[in-house]
DNA sequence: AATGCGTGGTT
DNA sequence: TAACCAAGCAT
């Protein structure tokens, strides 16, 4: 043998090694796989709406966080059109505390949607899921691969991350997406001959349970990883710093009031507007919430009420950050006399049943700061 | 294309 | 602890 064919004997393995990722990568998922509420047994067919709500539910949130959620939902509403009968208010009630409210507005609008124009039956093609509200490409690609086993690769924050490794992307998210999605499909294996799957959906999962488990952002476990071979940051020992991005600023810290009133045990609520920030969801009257605003400014926003105490603000504040801006709330409280009228807009709840309202985390914050007798004014 | 949109967990 | 991240979508 020459050295020259040794050398290229030597090349050999490093071939096919690529061309073995989606073997390698299927049977390390058939040992490794998680099982989660909304997946199916292995073999067993998978149910598209079980599918479609977990998919909803899980865009950038964590799968501790959707496990109870889940399970409320198909309790309620166990298939498409029983959820496409429910009210939106009794959806948002449901989806409070998950965040990203849009999603359960979107959510409701696609189960009716699925309902009255496809005959209670998911579009089992990318395009026609596509066309639903509340679901983009990852999503789409994700129902199709995974309910229907057609052959296209999701590609979320996981297969990024994954996949920018494997192959060393220098590009910089998001303008990196067409390329990872092009080098993600190379990880589907090919379709058989005489059988149309090529277990697209398993492909697809297993990267994400490989992104979750293994692949990590930070320490990843190279070591057991059935990718290893052929990874190319690994080889050149820089996992950690793929994919590439540019950083993020933060936003302003942005000044508000809020103003609680109760009147015996019922608390002053009303709901924000449809589309924006919590849209749709409860909340106590409140001050714009504004970069640079003064207490006293905020104050001025007070409800006007008649039969109301004195305002009384309560020690300390509420703090929230949302993705794009961190918040400071001051916190008034005032009690108004029994059979005062609700402002235009406003109602009252009793305070026993607010568990059971759309109330974003930043307004149960607000409330439990307001009914917090140790942070009572000096007197 | 860049920005707006929640919340909880990790490091 | 501040920053980052988590199965993205709509506009």
């Amino acid at each position: 043998m020459s050295p020259k064919s040794a050398l290229m004997a030597k090349s050999e393995p490093i071939q096919s090694e690529a061309s073995a990722r989606p073997t390698l990568l299927l049977a390390w998922y058939d040992r490794h796989r998680r099982r989660l509420p909304w997946r199916a047994m292995p073999g067993e067919t998978s149910d598209p709406y079980r599918v479609w709500l977990s998919e909803i539910m899980l865009q950038q949130t964590t799968v501790k966080a959707v496990g109870p959620y889940f399970e409320k939902f198909v309790a309620r509403w166990p298939d498409v059109t029983a959820l496409g009968r429910a009210s939106q208010d009794d959806v948002l009630r449901m989806w409070a505390g998950l965040g990203y409210y849009s999603r359960a507005r979107n959510l409701h609008a696609c189960a009716v949607a699925v309902t009255r124009e496809h005959g209670g039956v998911f579009p089992d093609t990318e395009e026609g899921l596509r066309a639903l509200p509340g679901i983009g490409p990852y999503t789409a690609a994700a129902i199709a691969a995974i309910a229907f086993d057609r052959r296209t690769m999701p590609v979320d924050g996981n297969i990024e991350r994954v996949v920018s490794r494997l192959f060393a992307v220098e590009e910089e998210l998001p303008q990196a997406k067409p390329l990872i999605q092009q080098l993600a499909a190379t990880l589907l294996a090919d379709a058989r001959a005489g059988d149309e799957t090529s277990r697209a959906g398993d492909s697809a999962q297993a990267l994400m349970d490989l992104g979750a488990s293994i692949c990590t952002p930070k320490k990843p476990a190279c070591s057991l990883c059935p990718l290893n071979e052929g990874c190319t940051a690994r080889a050149l020992a820089t996992q950690e710093t793929f994919p590439r991005k540019a950083p993020k600023k933060s936003g302003t810290l942005r000044r508000g009031a809020a103003f609680v009133v109760t009147r015996g045990g019922e608390l002053l609520v009303r709901s924000r507007p449809e589309k924006g920030l919590l849209g749709g969801m409860t909340e106590v009257p409140g001050s714009d919430w504004l970069a640079g605003q003064e207490d006293a400014t905020a104050k001025q926003q007070a409800p006007d009420l008649k039969g109301l105490s004195r305002w009384q603000r309560k020690v300390g504040v509420v703090t929230h950050v949302f993705t794009h801006f961190p918040l400071e709330l001051v916190v008034y409280t005032a009690k108004a006399e029994a059979r005062t009228r609700a402002p235009e807009g406003m109602r009252w709840v009793p305070i026993a049943t607010l568990a059971g309202e759309a109330l974003p985390n930043v307004m149960r914050k607000v409330i439990a700061h307001a009914l917090d007798p140790s942070r009572a004014p000096p007197s």
